[in-house]
DNA sequence: CACACCACCCGCTATGTCGC
DNA sequence: GCGACATAGCGGGTGGTGTG
């Protein structure tokens, strides 16, 4: 059974995947007046439900105001911060989670690091499922990872339900560029292996590169082709974890020279695809 | 305003050359 | 044969400008 009356407890992937989206660990915390977390660097997406209370959360120089009903979402590499109000202090619950399905539906609900963080009213469903996960993750199975798996679905779901009823996903207001956007980043999500030249995606949805390239910027924060290099290298991340060569995980996330993948793994991770092996799998 | 196109620059990649 | 290095071609990013 899960500890009663703890302030803090997490449950943590027992056996996490290397899926599109992987529930790493959920918890809930009942945080002291003024309790404060960070400044800090994640290399995981953060979602924190707030049940109760209010605080601030601190991204990318601004402050949001959160308080019951509000989720604040952490992106990878962003520095962040959050506290608890004094007289309010916050009781929220979190899942960290990845996976390379993670940047493009986030995308899609309009979550982003300059726009960190949303409402629901559905406040009890939600928390409900928070909770669910938590006790799912306790369970420590591979069966757990899958049904935690489903559940971190069905709370994206939710979200886009919700992004939907309130017009902000892929109703009037999203544009047939957001759409093509949203399109190029499954491509990249499901095909990151194959060979994929940005100039002939941009015809093939009908705009001239240079535009998509900019509008694909504007919507994401990166170009596509950095966009498209990240999803290699977290998949990269997950190849290296197996027994693998290092030039068949090369071949495997679309690079034909393990060469130059290793120069940009390092440049992206500022570790050489066998360092970062070593500390991940220090018995291969 | 959305889009196309040009020019320029940078970086990747295939290929060639050279020395060992 | 192999590794190190040089180089040319190409793809991609971006600023600017023109067009409907």
């Amino acid at each position: 059974m899960l500890p009663s009356n703890a302030t803090y407890r997490v449950s943590i992937n027992a056996h996490p995947g290397s899926g599109e989206l992987v529930p790493m660990f959920s918890g809930q915390e009942r945080t002291d007046p003024n309790h404060r977390v960070g400044p800090k660097i994640l290399d995981y997406y953060l979602v924190h439900y707030v049940v109760s209370g209010q605080g601030v959360f601190h991204c990318r120089g601004t402050d949001y105001p959160v308080s019951a009903g509000d989720f604040f979402f952490i992106f990878p590499d962003e520095l962040i911060a959050y506290q608890s109000d004094e007289l309010s202090p916050m009781f929220y619950r979190w899942i960290g989670f990845k996976g390379m399905e993670a940047a493009g539906l986030l995308h899609r609900l309009g979550i982003s690091a300059a726009a960190p963080v949303v409402s629901h009213p559905r406040q009890r469903r939600m928390s409900a499922l928070f909770y669910q996960m938590e006790k799912t993750l306790y369970g420590g199975t591979v069966a757990d990872d899958m049904r935690a798996g489903g559940l971190l679905r069905t709370i994206f779901a939710q979200w886009m339900d919700q992004a939907h009823a309130e017009g902000q996903s892929s109703t009037a207001a999203e544009s047939q560029m957001e759409r093509q956007i949203g399109q190029a980043i499954r491509l990249f999500t499901l095909q990151y292996e194959q060979k994929i030249s940005i100039d002939s995606l941009a015809h093939t949805l009908g705009y001239d590169r240079t535009h998509f390239s900019k509008m694909f910027k504007h919507y994401t924060g990166l170009s596509p082709q950095n966009y498209l290099l990240n999803v290699r290298m977290e998949a990269a991340k997950q190849l290296l974890q197996k027994p693998i060569a290092i030039e068949q995980v090369a071949a495997a996330v679309g690079f034909a020279d393990p060469l130059y993948f290793s120069k940009q793994f390092k440049k992206w991770s500022g570790q050489t695809p066998s360092g970062y092996r070593r500390e991940k799998r220090p018995t291969l």
